[in-house]
DNA sequence: ATCAATTTATTTATCGATAAATAAGGAGTG
DNA sequence: CACTCCTTATTTATCGATAAATAAATTGAT
């Protein structure tokens, strides 16, 4: 047995998968930890038990999802070629399994809290940088701005899903006949 | 005199102005009636009296954002080979007048009240087909991905401003020598 | 095995603060 | 007076956070 032995409900896990979902659909103000606590079936002073204050809950989620998009993005494989088309396919299939923490991602620089913008920063820079390295290792020229073009468009299909409008990413829609 | 006569202290005006930059600064929720009042020199009550509610003043003042780009959009007037550049800049310049309004709008997709997700979207959705129109009518090819990428950019520069990430758009980064 | 000691998991009750919104009233001026 | 501009006073609601208590489970010695 391994040391941390969780058995069924890891309620810190559970928390932040609640939390994760919550906030993503409500937004972290509009998210009370009450709201939190009622979809895990606890009490809402019982959150506080796994983290002490609701910034804290919020930047744990971020971290995770954080992680999931660098991880997903690393296990990418490809000729240099194909490198970006891939970790567009890559960024989309974490869309299609992770919602709720890509679009929290691509949302959080706009929570005005300062240790949840310096969170995004940091996380935003290193991603940043992690595909700026890719690229660049890879041979594509001009990989700075293709960095850039890839983020760009990251950030548009997150705001095409939230506002429900496809017509933003006109290559995933139905051509016209 | 013209049907509304405003005078010295324009009151509205003033409301609007103080809220934009509280709105773009704090966000919507921590943005307080009781602060705008402060900012303009009134009583958080009488902010009441000029808006019915918080909501109601936020969306006054996204409305009035996104006119002044698209007004700023429509002043571009260029040959087709540079318009997209030049549209470009118009954004920059608005981004120097009035940087306020137009992160508030980068970001307003991320406020989660029904009324404002939904102006958003309108907003966003009018912008959209301007743009792919005036690229359509220039002869651009792919006017429509041309327009998703500007789009992209603009996301990206807000994001890169709010974040104090400048690295993120490297055209406009000092060369490394 | 039994029973006391202690820890782990969780709840109940509640405080203090803040913020949006309402209602009613003053104050200056033509 | 009456009209516009603005304030004071107050209400209602919500939320994050703390403190204290309970209950169940685990451990450890006898």
């Amino acid at each position: 047995m391994s040391p941390k032995d969780d058995q069924a409900p890891n309620r810190k896990e559970q928390i932040l998968d609640a939390a994760a979902q919550l906030f993503a659909e409500l937004g972290y103000y509009k998210t009370t930890t009450a709201l939190v606590a009622k979809a895990v079936g606890v009490t809402q002073p019982y959150v506080f038990h796994f983290f002490k204050t609701k910034e804290e809950l919020f930047l744990a989620v971020l971290d995770r999802g954080f992680d999931r998009l660098v991880y997903a993005f690393s296990g990418v494989e490809s000729p240099p070629d194909e490198l970006a088309d891939r970790m567009g396919y890559a960024f989309d299939e974490l869309l299609g399994t992770h919602r709720n923490e890509i679009l929290l991602i691509m949302q959080s620089h706009a929570i005005p809290e300062p240790a949840i913008r310096q969170a995004s920063k940091e996380k935003f820079s290193i991603i940043y940088r992690r595909i700026r390295e890719r690229f660049a290792n890879a041979g594509i020229p001009d990989a700075s701005a293709q960095t850039s073009m890839f983020v760009g468009t990251g950030l548009l299909i997150a705001l095409s899903q939230v506002l429900e409008l496809p017509e933003l990413i006109p290559w995933c829609e139905p051509e016209a006949d």
